[in-house]
RNA sequence: GGGCCUAUAGCUCAGAUUGGUUAGAGCGCACGCCUGAUAAGCGUGAGGUCGUUGGUUCAAUUCCAACUAGGCCCA
């Protein structure tokens, strides 16, 4: 007869094919209908907040891995504080405004922008950001994150951009913004200031000019053996119409520098570039005079080839010897480095050059010439006064306008500035920085070295789609009119209208009631045209989303972003948090790599690397992908490749199994018929005692957010603890003994704690999988409808084990690996196949003997089916505590008897029981037992 | 070019809080067993000059430096 039909198999309805794809988007109608994030909200009132708060990713584009990672990680921490035991209300938020929309918006407009009013351009762009708001919303949700996601924050949002212009108010208020100059990259033909994104680079021709600048302070002061000499420092530029507005000469402070004597006249160049110059200036016959350090040259004053005004010398780290003279040509107002080095030495930025690319009248005989229509006339003008060494024509790399393709300029413009140290913003930040908590560590001093020598904010840019710099001009004097109430009617307006209402409204509009020039008391004020920073925007989310909803809290728990984001978000963050509330926006401060390839290469378009995360989720689903960010650790750069995924999906397909396993296994079981730990086998007890030792790992590494120490323990747990051991050994019992016998009942009880102790632990991570286990694992009791609901689960009390249990368990365990290796040698002989055909022979010290002695199923416990115990008194007479199989001895024979056709052990017994001849006298009295 | 960071088996991670005997785990791979978790389960085995080169030391994969490769941010 068959056997089988009177075991207890498992039996479930859970599949082990986990078909994410198909099924994961069901479980998210599920709770979209449930209202999941709602019950959450509900259950978490009154509770110890913890607030993650969402740095936004912008509404540009779909979601790629970098942006889904984040939000994982985000999920994982927000749905373990929960079932920690906290209320961890989770608000997406997105970025709205900013270049990189209108960008977008202008190339689909085209020439019809040009027709177009501001405020119609901006309609445009909110509806494009809208766009992919509702785009990335749908992404984000699909990958399980959970959010209150019908009702984010958006930085377009009314309320937010009234916040915007309060916090900017606070700024004013406060006196450290200002307005200054600073060169930025402009197109003279479409008359318009760029960013450094609308700038394309192309090779182009330009003349390159070697100008020599005679001293006026008398050099041989510092540099002896030029006493009575004539005296020049020569310059290099590619730039000559930036010439005329040159204030200084900048030289580096450690470089070698020389002067050379040729014919009557002294050069003055960097020592190494001194033959190669020599011979552009056709000057054979020349002799150095003297040679030091560029640093001797500070502070001595030139004259300016052209006019009657001095250049000084200076010193910048940025001066390179790769070309040129290693005397650099400064023009505040035209160049990056010239404007900041000036800076530090209080040099003004000056650019005389108007909106369409025209010197100024102020330019003596270049005014009113176009820029590069006026270098070869420049040339010309140096030749003539004897001050050019030499000229040619030179290939590189210019920026052009992205737009029309023609050469930009860099030219200085008025823009506005929060000065880092005029109230001691600088200073504050960086005493806010040590407030903070940065993980990794290394983020502090990261932080810290970008504040501390970073140039005062430029918060303006002159663009469309943004919330206006909300100040006024006096229309008499020019000064700055920007008091309190104005920032507050603004706030008020935008509320209510939005800030197009700024681009609409005339400024007599705009101004408070009785409003006047503090200067020259006139009411008659021009609007501020620029915009904001969008680092401003979302800079100030603490103040537009912590403070302003009821479930979350400023400061916030925790920014979670990229290692990028110390120069972005954690960077604005911080600055507007301290410039108005003195103090840190955030508590901790976790930064994650960034997604690379499989051989740790960045993905990008050339490269073909690039894996979008929908592909993932249409493949594998979104728990593997949520099984991937856990498993990485996150702090580094974080890989990601097909061998990666697959190696994920079989890491997945076992911790699924396992659970199906226990499912299977508890068909029958109801939690009135617990055994309580006392009456429980000694095994079993084993096996919840280490359960214990994970739930303290797990809930530890949760804590700590080391979410690849979950993945690991979790993942080690059911392969290593439970399928290869606890469970391989179960399977006799749970199959053969009697179904409601207290044998089976306590591996059911134990098997109970570990299913429901794993779903639980698992749920931050494997989210949807977990959810699908819950249902299967809680239809009888109809707990919670949610593993979502519930709580991490405790350790299991009563299984403790003393000290000599621990190590009784040790010494056997370590025993059973050893007999593995021998139960496969005589599978290699072919004296066995199943190791239940073995019959184990192990000698040793009477005291590990008697371990085993006292084991409730020794057998069992080996998977064979007879085992023979042999005391060998010790040969050297101690315990070994390194090896607890020293002196031991395992060997293998034949099972003896015969093999019992219902639970497959080996037996002489069979027969004995009259009434069931063909079975093991066990399997008889299951068998009496059930009729 | 500057600042910060990373580098342990094919893959993902441990590890040496204070340098010291054969550097661990799981997966994958190879081979085998089982066929009562079966598009499953079990076992055994082979894989690493701990990125490279120097230095400190009796001793370094572990400390220091340089270099190489890679990442982020600047220039």
């Amino acid at each position: 007869m068959d056997y089988k039909d009177t075991l207890n198999l498992p039996k479930t309805n859970f599949p082990m094919r986990a078909n994410l794809p198909k099924r994961e988007p069901e479980t998210l109608r599920h709770w979209e209908e449930t209202g999941i994030y709602d019950k959450i909200i509900q259950t978490a009132q009154g509770r110890p907040k913890y607030i993650l708060h969402d740095g936004p990713p912008y509404a540009n584009g779909h979601i790629h891995l970098g942006t889904a990672l984040n939000k994982i990680l985000k999920d994982m921490i927000v749905k373990s504080r929960f079932m920690a035991g906290y209320n961890s209300d989770y608000v997406p938020g997105w970025d709205c405004h900013g270049l990189p929309i209108e960008h977008q918006v202008d190339k689909e407009l085209g020439k019809a922008k040009a027709q177009m009013t501001e405020v119609e351009v901006r309609k445009k762009c909110r509806e494009y950001a809208t766009g992919f708001i509702d785009i990335q919303r749908k992404e984000f949700q699909r990958l399980g994150v959970f959010g209150e996601w019908q009702d984010p924050y958006l930085t377009m949002n009314y309320k937010y951009q009234a916040t915007i212009v309060r916090e900017l108010g606070h700024f004013f208020e406060s006196g450290a913004v200002y307005r200054g100059k600073k060169p930025v990259y402009w197109c003279s033909s479409c008359v318009t200031a760029l960013a450094e994104a609308e700038v394309e680079y192309a090779d182009s021709s330009t003349p390159s000019i070697y100008v020599k600048f005679s001293a006026v302070d008398d050099f041989s002061l510092r540099i002896p053996e030029l006493k009575g000499e004539k005296v020049n420092v020569v310059i290099w530029t590619t730039t000559p119409w930036t010439i005329p507005a040159n204030l200084a000469i900048a030289a580096h402070p450690s470089e070698r520098y020389a002067a050379v004597k040729a014919g009557d006249e002294v050069y003055i160049l960097a020592q190494r570039l001194v033959p190669i110059a020599m011979e552009i200036f056709g000057k054979t016959d020349f002799r150095v005079l003297a040679e030091f350090p560029g640093k001797t040259l500070e502070g001595m004053k030139c004259a300016h080839p052209i006019y009657d005004r001095t250049s000084q010398l200076i010193l910048a780290d940025f001066v390179t010897l790769d070309t040129g003279t290693g005397c650099v040509h400064i023009a505040p107002g035209h160049g990056q480095e010239d404007y900041e080095v000036s800076r530090l030495y209080n040099i003004d930025v000056y650019a005389p050059v108007d909106d369409r690319g025209r010197f100024t009248e102020e330019v003596d005989f270049f005014a009113g010439k176009f820029v590069f229509s006026a270098n070869h006339e420049i040339i010309a003008k140096l030749s003539e006064l004897g001050a050019l060494m030499a000229s040619e024509e030179m290939n590189h790399s210019y920026p052009h306008c992205w737009r029309c393709k023609k050469p930009v300029i860099f030219r200085a413009t008025h823009q506005w500035f929060i000065s880092m140290d005029r109230t001691g913003l600088r200073e504050s930040a960086l005493k806010a920085i040590d407030t903070v908590k940065w993980i990794p560590k290394w983020g502090r001093d990261r932080i810290y070295g970008m504040i501390e020598h970073r140039p005062d904010w430029c918060i303006s840019r002159q663009r469309s789609w943004g919330v206006p710099i909300t100040a006024l001009r006096c229309s008499d004097c020019d000064s700055v009119v920007a008091p309190p109430e104005l920032f507050e009617k603004t706030a008020k307006l935008f509320e209510e209208k939005g800030a197009d209402v700024w681009f609409e409204s005339e400024a007599s509009d705009l101004a408070p009631e009785g409003l006047k020039c503090p200067k020259c008391g006139s009411s008659s004020f021009i609007k501020e045209r620029d915009i904001l920073d969008v680092w401003f925007d979302s800079g100030v989310s603490w103040a537009a989303v912590l403070e302003a909803r009821q479930s979350l809290a400023y400061p916030a728990d925790m920014y979670l972003e990229g290692s990028d984001q110390h120069r972005g978000w954690f960077h604005s963050a911080m600055l507007t948090s301290v410039g108005t509330r003195r103090k840190a926006p955030y508590a901790n401060v976790l930064t994650h790599g960034f997604v690379v390839d499989g051989q740790g290469k960045k993905m990008s378009k050339s490269l073909g690397n690039v894996i979008q995360p929908s592909q993932i989720v249409d493949k594998y689903g979104a728990d593997i992908l949520r099984l991937w960010v856990s498993a990485e650790d996150y702090r580094d750069d974080i890989r990601i490749s097909t061998e990666i995924l697959d190696r994920l999906s079989e890491a997945y397909r076992r911790i699924r199994n396992t659970c199906r396993f226990l499912l299977g296994n508890l068909a029958d079981f109801n939690v009135s018929e617990q055994v309580p730990p006392q009456d429980m086998t000694a095994l079993d007890r084993f096996a919840l005692n280490r359960l214990n030792g994970i739930i303290l790992r797990v809930r530890k590494a949760y804590e700590d957010f080391d979410f690849h120490v979950v993945f690991h323990t979790l993942y080690n747990y059911c392969t290593v603890d439970l399928s290869s051991l606890y469970l391989d050994i179960l399977k006799d019992r749970l199959y053969v003994e009697k179904g409601n016998g207290k044998l089976r009942r306590s591996a059911q009880t134990a098997l109970y704690h570990i299913v429901s102790s794993l779903i639980r632990l698992m749920a931050p991570v494997l989210a949807f999988t977990a959810e699908e286990v819950w249902g299967e694992f809680n239809s009888r009791e109809n707990n919670e409808p949610s593993v979502h609901l519930t709580s991490f689960p405790e350790t299991v009390r009563g299984v403790e084990l003393t000290d000599e249990e621990k190590l009784a368990w040790t010494s056997v365990l370590a025993l059973r690996q050893e007999a593995s290796k021998v139960l496969e040698e005589a599978r290699g002989t072919k004296l066995i196949g199943s190791s239940l055909e073995a019959r184990l022979i192990v000698s040793g010290p009477p005291e590990f003997i008697q371990n085993i002695k006292d084991m409730e199923d020794p057998e069992g416990f080996f998977i064979v089916s007879q085992l023979q115990l042999n005391d060998i008194p010790l040969a050297c007479g101690s315990n070994d505590e390194v090896n607890p199989l020293s002196g031991v001895k395992i060997e293998v024979e034949r099972a003896q008897g015969q093999k019992c056709p219902r639970c497959w052990i080996w037996s002489s017994a069979i027969g004995s029981d009259s009434e069931f001849p063909e079975v093991c006298p066990r399997c008889a009295g299951v068998l009496k037992s059930a009729d």
